[in-house]
DNA sequence: GCCAATACCGGAGGCTCCTCCGTTTCACTC
DNA sequence: GAGTGAAACGGAGGAGCCTCCGGTATTGGC
């Protein structure tokens, strides 16, 4: 039986996922480990022992982010009223994910290849965050009861088909808050 | 435009293709590319500059093969009669290809991934040789008229499931020879 | 609070990668 | 067959990869 990392471990892995995440985004699928060790202030040895290859640090750090996204979802929704309030501030995370995975996407590319199971994973996982948030908000009145979170995650797919361009950050914004808009109408509230 | 390649630059090509199905099938994948260079005779420069990444070597290096076994077909049919001889040789040459691929299949799975592409397209030139293969046999009287290549090439398959002990290549040989007199039987002479 | 036993950490070192550019060879002309 | 430019060669060198093991932190038992 394999015993849970120890504290220290844990979190030396956990911030070498946070590091990659970002490092695989602004720099290219070609940053040296050597680089992503150091910023996250660890020697490569540890690096190596928690991923033993680059594909395997790809990876973990796109499964991380898309964690680190869903498992806000509930969070928010205990912290912020109303729901469709929780809502915004998730898409908000969302345009973060958003852009970390724009810059990783050359490197997931040489990852998934051919394993479609991870990118469906995924999906399923982000969908069901989105479920959460709709029915709580759909509970407090504040968003319209039947929308339906398959097709909200597909209309956020609209997000990848933004440009490159300085101003991508903002259009990605206003397309979010267009969604919002759109769930709220028809609301009680 | 591009013009063709000057002679000293091909033999080196050629070499390199020629060492690297050796070095891949017996080494592995994971041989370095300085070798490879080292055993053709030639500097890591002039590797890099026709391969410029080792998938592009690998990739290159098993169409060589390929080719240099479709090729055989109408070479062995000028130098070999009746056509049915012809057969038996190019099925010998068959062996050494399949040991090389055998040797390669970790090298190629690790660049084809997806790209099915490349498999069909190699498999529609052995069928094509095949076929010109049997139809001289047919013409000649040596081989039945109505043998199918795609068929034979099906029946050719079954190399793949020769398991890897130290008789691989016997098996094979018994494999093939029971091919060619099945498709012996019944013809003219 | 202390002490082993037990992970885990770090980074030097040996190896491979791949680029870069001075040198050599080729192909073509006169 | 001498001259010339274009193309190819080679291998040194700088950079990244990954392993290995002496040193250090953590944990659980006392």
């Amino acid at each position: 039986m394999t015993r849970p990392l120890r504290a220290d471990a844990l979190r030396n892995k956990e911030k070498l996922l946070t590091v990659a995440a970002t490092a695989f985004s602004e720099d290219g699928v070609d940053v040296p480990l050597e680089t992503i060790a150091a910023r996250a202030g660890v020697g490569v040895g540890t690096l190596y022992r928690h991923f033993p290859h680059r594909n395997a640090l790809i990876e973990a750090a796109y499964r991380h982010e898309v964690e680190r996204l869903c498992d806000a979802a509930p969070e928010l929704l205990s912290s912020c009223v109303p729901a469709a309030e929780a809502l915004r501030e998730w898409m908000h995370a969302f345009v973060h994910y958003a852009g970390t995975k724009k810059g990783m996407a050359d490197a997931l590319r040489s990852v998934v290849g051919s394993d479609t199971t991870l990118l469906g994973h995924t999906r399923s996982q982000i969908v069901a965050a989105l479920r959460v948030l709709l029915s709580a908000g759909a509970q407090d009145g504040s968003l319209r009861s039947d929308a339906d979170p398959e097709d909200v995650m597909r209309a956020m797919g609209g997000v990848w088909n933004v440009g490159p361009g300085p101003d991508w950050e903002d259009q990605v914004r206003r397309l979010l808050a267009l969604l919002i808009d759109g769930l709220r109408y028809g609301a009680p509230r």
